[in-house]
RNA sequence: GGGCGCUUAGCUCAGCGGGAGAGCACCUGCCUUACAAGCAGGGGGUCAGUGGUUCAAAUCCACUAGCGCCCA
């Protein structure tokens, strides 16, 4: 006999960490090629070495760890490719921090010694991630995890910059850059964002040459003025037209500067007159291009002004501005300051003001891979869902300019160029070059800037599968199936693997991409520490459990929509866990009983012919006779079918939490509630062992197979039951529930009339408890209830199973009849037909009875009347379809029905 | 300035053309031998507003307001 005594509360922190341990010994989640069979893969959006858990990652990795197993249930190999980041910029800036707590910068130790201490950085701190992503469940490879500076990777990335060179897709120019003067380096256009900030308009008089006249300019940034190199008026401007080819003088500086004239101005704004500055304000760049300007560079790296700002040498740019505004004034040059509020770009990885700069980068071509990238997604090899995230893509597509893809900072891919110091030739080779590839000078020197950390992400598909090389996994593996991200970073990432891949492997990366909602908090801010509004999910897991952190995320998971998330909530689905948990407790208490008894009973039982009949603790429960199912049997096989059909679906539209709440509802009202509870007198009675055994055995089958469904979505729970009843029901087919196979529905067991009929005894059951419960009858307490039917059918069904609702109603003696009379002082209520008679013996207040049956009566004729004004139409009967007619109308016909036998009650009360 | 999304019970959210739903919170009664992290019952909503399409609108369309996000 086996004794299953488990705890009343399910105590997550044990579960977890024995069974993670278990799965990754047995390499439940190691992806084996198998030919012929198609694979299922994702590769995991890479987190940074520098990340810890935010519920950013819990959320992504949640959802991918649910499709993957599925999958892997399913028999396909599966793979699921981890790996981490390195995060140029961000990483650089903790070792810098961390260097700085001693006193030093990174130019204090050389660039040689920052990359081994943010190596040794690396290697102390840079798997916490991992760690944690396995805390939350996640079923990756982990034979197979890669990081972005892995030599092989490393290999990939000067491959694929080589080739685009040679390719002529990668050049280097002068150009306005986003510059931040605290990290230091050039940012791409989208690592750049813009904030609403208070500011002012400030109006300059730019006085023209030899004249007294002057024209009024206006700009938000007048530190500016000092690398003006023309004031620019639209062309058509009346007020201006005269001016266009005159000189004005740059204030303070007394630089003569032209007047010129360029649609780019709009005349509305400001003064009508634009001071434009080619080195600072990309726009500007652009007008001076067009004009042949002069560029002259007033700031330094670091954001201090340099000796073209004259005066203000030396100065740091918010002082500069200071400055100059008083030296206007002084000269009587600031006609006025108004206040405006105007978008200012911030480095996305330090918050520090950006400042658009002037400097050589290397730069990416980005129209040739346009229309590749578009051409996937319009002839659907590549879909977005949801849907709506392909024009966010297509907009960007045909928006795009070309990408700076050098960094000045130290962490990172070094561009594989080399200048030569004796002929200034540029080699780009894969390899270091020993000697010029032009005048053989052996005086060379390799390119400082790295790769903006993206270009390697870029190929994150193909490259961690081994590209150049032409591995089996390469060729089995790639293209992937599944991409899950936030919208955040189409731009950034997905949209260059995109392109990339389509360039390098000539195939698509991934044919679906999944953008699920950015998790907020529960008022709908985005966490941040400095708020102090972050949920971290470590706390979460600690404090509910892996599993209900990851229910709570997938229920959650609408597409489409942001997650607001609370703990409350969390602790909704903890209770959820521990639902299951006592369930499965329930069922696991009266299988060992059974078990025993199943050993000493199965000669007789098998004399007795009956075993072949019943079949063994079978673990498909279709393998009974149908004969021998009662109708929660059915009932329960038909509803556990269904949703089982519905829950496949909604996994593969990536609807989370359709899904989620489905499982949900059945595990809690159908199985918990209402099959277990009529469960229990069948399991309870010694007499008939045979209904005992179908009872358990279903029991058993049903939470197996529940179990199964919910594995994807609460993995640790569902394995510790599954193990316990596996080991019980001595049927285990496989060693682990990551590995059983994933349930399919069985059409042939969905039972309409089983589930009609149960929802009539439900009703009627449901009925006989609220009225106890309004007129404070305990529901334990026995009563005598008659039900009176015209309808033959319903009171075959209700005498078949009236054992149902005296065990559930708490009714000692249930009457079903054609032609009952109600009895003298007894509660009232219809439902589906049936009146419901509750003989009170004046127990109960005859005034509170007749309160009770007006509010069920107004209720009702409410219903009616507009069902009756609905039917009253002729536009409806006319037009609407004919089902939908028959319907009301029968809808009408119960609630007047109902309506007479309230009013009959109420008047013979 | 351009684009996208959201507005449903006190809170968090489903539903997205044919009888307004769930969880939490609230109220009442229950320690009924799986579970008080529970059971049974109950109250609570002109589905943001206006107009339109339709026999029928929370659901489709337009506009308005408020909130949020993205891009310039």
């Amino acid at each position: 006999m086996i004794q299953e005594t488990l705890p009343k509360v399910y105590n997550p922190h044990e579960v977890e960490a024995k069974w993670y341990k278990y799965w990754e010994e047995n390499n439940y989640f190691r992806a084996k090629i198998e030919r012929g069979k198609r694979p299922f893969t994702i590769v995991i959006p890479p987190p940074n070495i520098t990340g810890s858990l935010h519920m950013g990652h819990a959320l992504n990795n949640t959802l991918q760890d649910i499709v993957i197993r599925k999958h892997r249930m399913q028999g396909d190999p599966t793979l699921w490719l981890p790996g981490t980041d390195h995060a140029g910029i961000a990483t650089q800036n903790v070792v810098e921090r961390q260097l700085a707590q001693e006193g030093l910068t990174r130019q204090d130790i050389g660039r040689q010694e920052f990359i081994i201490r943010t190596w040794k950085w690396k290697e102390q701190y840079g798997n916490r991630i991992i760690d944690q992503l396995k805390r939350l469940g996640a079923s990756c490879d982990w034979s197979r995890e890669r990081f972005t500076m892995d030599e092989s990777y490393s290999k990939a990335v000067r491959r694929d910059f080589v080739q685009l060179y040679h390719e002529g897709l990668i050049y280097r120019d002068k150009y306005i850059v986003n510059w931040c003067p605290r990290c230091f380096t050039a940012l791409a256009d989208i690592e750049v964002e813009y904030k609403e900030q208070e500011g002012n308009l400030y109006y300059v008089k730019y006085m023209v040459k030899d004249s007294n006249d002057y024209i009024t300019v206006a700009t938000t940034r007048p530190e500016t003025i000092l690398g003006d190199t023309a004031v620019a008026v639209h062309p058509e401007d009346a007020r201006y037209k005269d001016y266009v080819g005159q000189t004005v003088i740059l204030p303070i500086l007394g630089r003569e500067i032209p007047v010129i004239a360029d649609d780019y101005v709009s005349p509305e704004f400001g003064t009508g007159a634009l001071k434009v500055t080619p080195a600072h304000d990309p726009h500007d760049f652009e007008i001076g291009q067009r004009h042949d300007l002069e560029r002259v560079s007033v700031f330094t790296p670091e954001g201090r002004m340099n000796k073209e700002a004259g005066p203000y040498n030396g100065m740091d740019r918010y002082e500069a501005r200071k400055a100059i505004i008083k030296d206007l004034e002084e000269r009587g040059l600031l006609v006025k300051v108004e206040p405006m509020t105007h978008s200012v770009g911030h480095c996305y990885r330090c918050d520090t003001t950006t400042e658009p700069y002037l400097s050589t980068q290397w730069f990416m071509l980005m129209q040739p891979f346009v229309g590749p990238a578009i051409k996937a997604v319009e002839e659907g090899l590549i879909s977005f869902t949801p849907a709506q995230w392909t024009k966010t893509y297509f907009d960007w597509m045909y928006n795009i300019r070309d990408w700076c893809i050098s960094r000045q900072i130290w962490w990172g891919h070094q561009i594989p160029a080399w200048y030569c110091k004796d002929c200034d030739e540029i080699i780009v080779a894969e390899e270091v070059p020993s000697r010029c590839t032009k005048c053989d000078s052996t005086n060379l020197e390799q390119e400082s800037d790295v790769l903006d950390t993206w270009f390697s992400s870029a190929l994150w598909p193909f490259a961690t599968l081994g590209w150049p090389e032409e591995t089996d996994d390469l060729k089995y593996f790639y293209p992937t199936s599944l991409l899950v991200t936030s919208h955040d970073i189409i731009f950034f990432w997905v949209a260059r693997m995109i392109m990339m891949g389509l360039h390098f492997m000539h195939d698509i990366p991934f044919s679906d991409v999944y953008i699920h909602a950015l998790v907020r908090d529960e008022f709908g801010r985005k966490m941040s520490k400095s708020r102090g509004n972050v949920i971290d999910p470590l706390d979460i897991i600690e404090e509910f459990g892996t599993d209900a952190l990851r229910f709570t995320l997938s229920s959650m998971a609408t597409p489409g929509r942001d997650i607001f998330l609370s703990r409350e909530r969390i602790e909704g689905y903890r209770n959820f866990a521990n639902k299951l948990w006592n369930a499965s407790r329930f069922v696991l208490m009266n299988l060992s009983d059974f078990t025993e008894n199943l050993a000493a009973d199965l000669t007789k039982l098998e004399a007795s012919g009956e075993l072949g009949k019943l079949g063994k603790l079978t673990r498909e429960a279709d393998e009974f006779t149908r004969a021998d199912l009662e109708l929660a049997d059915r009932w329960i096989l038909s509803r556990l079918n269904r949703i089982t059909m519905q829950v496949d679906d909604a996994i593969e539209a990536r609807n989370f939490a359709e899904a989620s709440r489905l499982i949900y509802d059945f595990l809690w009202s159908d199985f918990a509630d209402w099959y277990i509870e009529l469960a229990k007198p069948r399991l309870y009675q010694k007499e008939d062992l045979r209904t005992r055994l179908l009872a358990q055995s279903l029991l058993v089958n049903v939470l197996d197979h529940t179990l199964r469904l919910l594995h994807p979505f609460m993995p640790f729970i569902t394995e510790e039951i599954w193990q316990r009843i596996t080991t019980i029901s001595g049927s285990m087919i496989r060693e682990s529930i990551v590995v059983a196979p994933w349930p399919k529905a069985n059409t042939a067991m969905i039972d309409a009339a089983a589930e009609s009929d149960m929802g009539l005894i439900q009703s009627v059951t449901s009925s006989i408890r609220s009225i106890k419960s309004v007129l404070g009858i305990a529901l334990t307490r026995p009563v005598k209830v008659l039900l009176n039917t015209p309808d033959e059918n319903k009171r075959d069904v209700l005498n078949r199973d009236s054992s149902y609702i005296k065990e559930l109603a708490w009714v000692e003696n249930l009457v079903i009849g054609a032609n009952i009379t109600k009895p003298e002082h007894s509660a009232v209520d219809v439902e589906q037909g049936i009146e419901i008679f509750m003989p009170l013996e004046g127990l109960v207040d005859i005034e509170e009875e007749r309160r009770r049956l007006e509010k069920e009566l107004a209720k009702t004729e409410a219903d009616a009347e507009k069902s009756r004004r609905k039917l009253a139409n002729p536009q409806f009967l006319e037009k609407a379809a004919p089902q939908v007619v028959d319907k009301e109308k029968a809808k009408l016909a119960e609630f007047d029905d109902k309506i007479a036998k309230l009013k009959r009650q109420l008047e013979s009360l």
